[in-house]
Parts: C-alpha cells; sequence; structure tokens
DNA sequence: CGGCTGCTTGAGTGTCTTCAACCATTGTGG
DNA sequence: CCACAATGGTTGAAGACACTCAAGCAGCCG
C-alpha cells in the first residue's frame, strides 16, 4: 500500500520538494511545521520505523494500525481534522499510519518536541490534552471490543463518528467497511449486515452506495450503545 | 464490592485516621503522598467520581475497569507494584478501581500535579511515561481484543504477565478467572479451558487450585502470540 | 464436617465468520 | 461511447469458535 513515490508528496521524505508545497499555520502558540498532501492510501509511516515526525491532521482522515504476522489487522484509531498523532515514548512508531481518502497533514520534527512545549506552551498543552484523549479513546474502545455485540459495536461507531465529523445527523463514511470491519473486530460481511438491520429498524439510512448515513433516530442508537 | 469502611482503611477518606498508617517514601524527586492499606475487592475510586487523587501501587494489584449498563465489565489493566494511574484529563474518573487482592497504594492530590512536576521534575516524568506506558499498552491490548483467538489471548497474557512481575517462568496468578476473562474478552469457562488447553500442550503448567503457573515452553507460547 | 467460593468439564446453542455468488459503481481502453 | 475489468458492497448458506447452561470437583474457613 506504500504509494508511490512519484504521486504528490512522498511521505517518506518531507522536507525540500513538499515544504514548498503549503506552509504550515505559524500562529505564536504554534511552531512551524512541515505541510503534507497524502493521496488516498498512502502510507505516512510504518510501525517499527525510526519516529522522526509527529503529525497533525488539517483535512480528510488518517487510520493507525497494527498487523498480526498472518495479516489480521487492528486499526486502533480514525484520526480526523485537528488530531494529533505518531507522538511515541520510544525512538520507534508503534502502528503504522495511512491515508483513508486525500488527506494533509502537518508533520513536526519529534526531536524538537521538549524544547516545542517550552517555546509554545500552548501547543504543548495541544500536544497533552491530544495524548490524553487518545489514552481515553483507547480505554472507551476495549469495552467495545471486548464487551459489546456487533449491532452495539456499529451504533456506537456511527455515533461517535457522528460527534467527531461535528455533524449531527447526517454524514459521508470516510472510509471503506474493511476499515471499519478492522476497527471494530468484525468482518466486512456482518459490518455491511448490522448496518442493513440498523436500516431495516429504522434507526439509519443508507445511500450512495453505502457511504452516505443519516441518524434517523439517535435515541434508539444510543440505547444501543448500552 | 465496596469493602466495608471498618476494615482497614477507608478507600474513600484516605486523610486523618490513614495517613499515620505509613509515611510515604519522601525522597528528593518524590513528593508526598499518602499511604493506604487495601483489604482484597475493596474500591479505590468509582466512575464517574471527582478525581481528587491519583494512585502509585506499592504492593499488590489494582484493576481499573468499566461497566455497561448492564453489568458487562471490561478491566482495561491490571497494575502492579510501581505502575501509577487514576490520572484523568477531566475531573472525573473515568473508569472504577479496586484492589484484586490486598494491597497498597500511596493516593496523590490531583489538584498539585502541576506544581508538583514542576517542583519534582523526576516525578513529572514518572507520571508522564507512566502515561505513554498506559497507552501504548491499551493499543496492544486492542489488538488482542480486535483479532486474536482465545488461545492467542491466553498465551499473549501469561508472557506479559510474567515479564511485568519480573519472573521468568513461574508465578502466582494474582486474580480470579474471572478478572482474566473481563480484561480479555471471554468468558470464565473459555479462560479454564484454553488454559487447560495450553497445559495439555505442555506450553504451561497449573499448579495450586490453578493459580500457579509454570511457562514451561515460552517460545511456543511466543508463537502464539503471532 | 458442611457450606462457600472458585475452578473445571461437558453438552448444546448462537453469534459471528467463512465461503461463495451476485450486484453496483467507477474508470479505462478500444 | 460502450465494453469490460476492477473495486467495493451486499446477501445467502454453511460452519466454527466461543458462549450459555449445567453439573461436579477442589480448596478453604468457620
Amino acid at each position: 500500500m506504500r504509494a508511490a513515490l512519484a504521486t504528490v508528496a512522498t511521505a517518506k521524505t518531507p522536507p525540500a520538494a513538499v515544504i514548498m508545497q503549503g506552509a504550515a499555520p505559524r500562529s505564536a502558540n504554534e511552531p512551524q511545521g512541515v505541510s503534507l498532501r497524502l493521496a488516498k492510501g498512502e502510507e505516512l509511516f510504518a510501525e517499527g520505523e525510526t519516529a522522526e515526525y509527529f503529525y497533525k491532521i488539517i483535512s480528510g482522515t488518517v487510520r493507525t494500525y497494527k498487523l498480526l504476522s498472518d495479516g489480521r489487522r487492528q486499526i486502533d484509531a480514525f484520526h480526523l481534522a485537528g488530531d494529533i498523532f505518531g507522538i511515541e515514548a520510544g525512538a520507534e512508531h508503534r502502528f503504522s499510519a495511512e491515508a483513508v481518502g486525500n488527506a494533509t497533514v502537518v508533520a513536526y520534527r519529534r526531536s524538537g518536541l521538549d524544547r516545542l512545549t517550552r517555546e509554545h506552551p500552548g501547543f504543548g498543552q495541544q500536544v497533552m490534552s491530544s495524548m490524553m484523549r487518545s489514552l481515553e479513546r483507547a480505554q472507551d474502545h476495549m469495552l467495545l471490543l471486548g464487551r459489546k455485540t456487533a449491532q452495539e459495536k456499529i451504533a456506537t461507531f456511527l455515533l461517535d463518528l457522528a460527534e467527531r465529523l461535528h455533524e449531527h445527523d447526517h454524514f459521508e463514511l470516510p472510509m471503506l467497511r474493511s476499515d471499519i470491519a478492522d476497527h471494530l473486530g468484525l468482518t466486512i460481511e456482518t459490518v455491511s449486515r448490522m448496518l442493513a438491520e440498523l436500516a431495516r429498524k429504522g434507526l439509519i439510512e443508507l445511500a450512495a452506495g453505502g457511504r452516505s448515513v443519516v441518524l434517523s433516530n439517535k435515541a434508539g442508537l444510543r440505547f444501543l450503545n448500552a
């Protein structure tokens, strides 16, 4: 899935060529970063690579995931506009990251993080609280993965996504069924069936090849949220 | 499960009576805390409560967990000696915490955390890196919950526990089958069956009412770890 | 000794998966 | 401009893995 280096921006070498494409926002509280355009499916970094940068999403969606040796995949999170991800305690990235669709991100040098948070306290807050939120999301997700039924998983996922996209009751799914499946610990068939079932029950409406979702009965969905 | 307040120490009111019981270690880098003795099953705090303190384990094991409305439980982590837990981004605890067996912890006022990390930089590091480790553990655990088979879950769990207990190949399980089940997203019967199966295959040995475990073939277990 | 708690084991069931076919949409080349 | 391949999604039938229900066992404590 590593995108051809010939495309828009090469994820592996942010510097030079790309730095021109988009200037990073440079307010008082925001340090300088390098803007990157990612094509659909393009890889930002892979598990085990040295973590030189961490990232903030400007637009689009990025998935971070881990693989088992036989190819089973767990997507631990979808990162949306404004989210920060890729900060590591150790030297290496502990998961891989790819753009779900076309996306724009800003890359910040990890090496400068200490100094950076000192010089831009607001940004430091942002990084810290983003890590906290990651942890909280991970904890909620463990409950989902370990103890919720397929239907509850889908209901929770849709409600959560609507909120994070700042949409009330209608939005487009940025990701494929296979992404949703690997995020919720299901198969694509089960995802499809559960969506169909929620639609049959009148809790949601599906359209546009199953990518457009209307939450027609949020209370009903929340009930499934247990 | 909230322990009777008559027992050793009352988890809900650390101050006064308890502060005498054990003095917190007071090195240059470690701020003052209040030492608490917890009886088996005693509750430290509950989901939704105001987070006044966070904790560091001196001895024993503490489980943190979330519940669904119908009682389904997900134990997100077991905390062992040296671990720090209970730090929250918001005002409230986002999960509940109980002692698995008898345990000793030190409680630190959360309100002083900012100042605390400034005055005791070493301790600040400890808190930060402990949060990072929590996040990493959570990410690994999501992979386990979402994509591993029952047998793989048990193998991973045993290897991980041995490492964290600083044991090579023999240790006592501090927790019940029901705790293991709720941590791994299984039932107690499946936990029991998988342990029996690993024993039958010669990868582990069980004794002492199933609480004593010997890892007789770690390579074999690691293979199941995928 | 008897009752309690925790663990094990067996039989049957169900939820989700696997395997497979089919359909819809999109993009490409003749 | 249409044919056709490719990708993504749906639906059905069969199967498997883990769950539920149930009984029995072991260790522990009063």
